[in-house]
DNA sequence: CGAGTGACCGCAA
DNA sequence: ATTGCGGCCACTC
């Protein structure tokens, strides 16, 4: 059974949408939210890849660091999260992750 | 077709 | 705490 990329795509906009600016979440959470468990990696791509009005600096993995595999994003999505208030240690790990993870609708 | 890759996840040593 | 390894899925060559 495949998943459909675009449907994928749709819901994780979605959920970005009303994701609040003080919280960030998990692209693992997001998959399993919008219905595909094992797809992270696919959430992780169509998230940052399609969209620029999107808050793709508050997805991260779920060790609660900065996204790694592109480089220098984690200096980009360091300072974007401090404009949302959020802030990162030396690790590029988010400050108080656990309190600051969100949950859709649960 | 098969092999390699990727803004990931989880467990084992 | 860290590193290593396998697994998951879709995309590209």
């Amino acid at each position: 059974m495949s998943i459909s990329i675009q449907e994928l795509r749709d819901k994780v906009y979605a959920f970005m949408a009303v994701l609040p600016n003080d919280k960030v979440t998990t692209y693992g959470d997001l998959a399993a939210f919008a219905g595909f468990p094992y797809a992270a990696r696919q959430v992780g791509v169509v998230a940052h890849g399609g969209s620029d009005t999107l808050p793709w600096h508050r997805l991260v993995n779920a060790r609660g660091g900065l996204a790694v595999g592109f480089p220098g994003g984690q200096e980009v999505q360091r300072q974007l999260l401090e404009q949302d208030g959020i802030l990162c240690d030396e690790n590029w790990r988010v400050i108080d992750f656990e309190a600051r993870r969100w949950r859709p609708s649960l």
